[in-house]
DNA sequence: GATGAATGAGGTTTCATTCAT
DNA sequence: CATGAATGAAACCTCATTCAT
């Protein structure tokens, strides 16, 4: 069974989405060249714009892809069956994967994509802080947080974890953790 | 008698700098034309290649000279005679004031600038991580973080503090500080 | 079927050579722009990167290209079945087309071209004179050439003929002949 | 005793154009800045500028100035009281000297130099004929060169000499007044 | 659908020249 | 007279995009 006729191949697309973020983490965005993406991605120069319209459409559903499947693995650990601090350490730990993934791109490629892109950052911001917001209300239900920490101010804090350039995670997690423990708790 | 002959103007290079800032703030990386910085620094295009070797060498420039001014920022903050939360909050301030400057773009511009970025960030790192360190000792001593506590480790969980791609800051900070102050009390 | 996949057009790179000299010949080297070569050679400007790396590259291809077409022709001339003189002035008249052709640019070009151009002009005039000793060696079996001439040193002589800034070559290559005919003459 | 007001230093307008002769000869055509000729000729940038009217200029007097000393020599060398071949090979070596000192870049400076190369090329050659005519001839009346011999055609044939990109002079010199004066003797 | 040779707008950089000191 | 910081025209070159095959 091949693809339908009219329609592109997931496998190219696939393809070209990730060596543009192979070629990002290792060159920077400086170093991403539209002949090099189709080099690592085993295309045509001219196939990658039968996917995307332009280099700029390229990154936004670069940004937007690997963006919302970040999210989306942090609302599947915020609403599992399971501890508030177990949830919590789960979600820092995609939250750093997500930030090595990057090497502190992003932003500097979400501006590339997009052409006002304050509203659309503050967007996307606003959906994982109601993410987070959604965690920690959890957290005072089940009485690991004191009731009177503000749930939206406490997500703006959980938010404000993880920037960090060079990634030692596993040495620093469970501190991490402790402290927002002791800090959260009733 | 201005300035001495045989030196170049301290002036057109800093306004050259701060050019460089401000192109990058609005626009983004790939809208940093050397033309632009011109325009804006009021000099002529050739001008700023008295002052720089080429484009790289002006980011390299501007990459290690803002994030020195804020390491020392950062010290003199550390070492303040004030109580430990309030050198925290100052901290925190200065910290999240350098990451509005830069809106994301920091870590991205150092990869623009260095041939091999890796040690260099790292290098930067962990003299920022030493100043943390330093803070957490002296809150130890005064009696504000528990002794239980690594200084190293709390100095990761702070120094990965203030990610945050759009910034209400005022609107959490006080609550970040609530939380870190409940998180490492003794 | 006209060219194999994967190969540039060869009429391309021809055309683009054969622009480079024209315009070398009438402008001199400091009126050969890469924008001029495209125009003349009916090209865009980027395919001139098709074929040669950068403008030095392409300088270097033209000089070897017509260098080492001249000297196949003197190879051709000095191994035809006819008497030495008839070959001498069949390869006088190759040496002054050649000087022609360049217009005195050709070292000046080589310098262009070449990194350290010194070891690689040795060699080609080495080339040279081999294939002109090789003449004055036949010259002296058929007995037009006295045998006490060093085939050597007299190649250099041959060698150090032509230099004319303008060319009335008609007007004095039959004397030139002439002089050089009594001179090896037994 | 300095120099009178008004007049600029014989000197340092010397020293321009040796410095420029000699960027010329080791970095080429491209190779000559006008910031390289001040740091060599130990003036200031705009100083040169007083002696000329631009690079242009500079190139036309350095190319002027040269040709004329050489061709001064050569009028001396010819009208020494001395045999025809003393003088013959004074000339020659004076003519190997000038050419070494040009290495090969004296018809490429020549371009760059004048608007219409062309005429003043062609001027000066003219009058180098004209010495090589004179040498001719007095070599006839001593006897030394065959009558029959048209000695502008033969001012052509000894013009024609010397073209060699590396020189090992010594080495074939005497070959080449051997040729000659066997081929020009009566 | 897929390709990559061809293009040229637009970027970086150089360097001859000027002019205030 | 002498200087060299400043300039910007103009050069080289890159690379996103197109389109004939």
């Amino acid at each position: 069974m091949v693809s339908p006729p009219g329609a592109l191949s997931k496998d190219k697309r696939r393809a070209i989405l990730e060596a543009t973020l192979e070629i990002l983490r290792e060159m920077g965005l400086s170093g991403l060249k539209m002949e090099e993406v189709a080099r690592r991605a085993e295309v045509g120069k001219g196939t990658i714009y039968l996917y995307f319209r332009d280099k700029k459409d390229l990154l936004k559903n670069l940004v937007e892809e690997r963006t919302w499947a970040f999210y989306r693995e942090v609302e599947e650990v915020v609403r599992q069956k399971a501890p508030f601090f177990v949830r919590l350490e789960a979600l820092l730990q995609k939250r750093l994967a997500w930030i090595a993934e990057w090497r502190g791109l992003w932003a500097a490629v979400a501006r590339e994509a997009m052409e006002d892109p304050t509203p659309w950052l503050k967007g996307l911001h606003q959906h994982y802080l109601d993410l987070l917001e959604e965690l920690v209300r959890s957290g005072q239900e089940e009485g690991a947080v004191r009731p009177g920490l503000s749930p939206r101010a406490t997500a703006h804090v959980i938010a404000a974890l993880g920037c960090t350039p060079q990634l030692e995670v596993e040495a620093y997690l469970e501190h991490l953790l402790e402290v927002l423990r002791k800090g959260v708790a009733p």
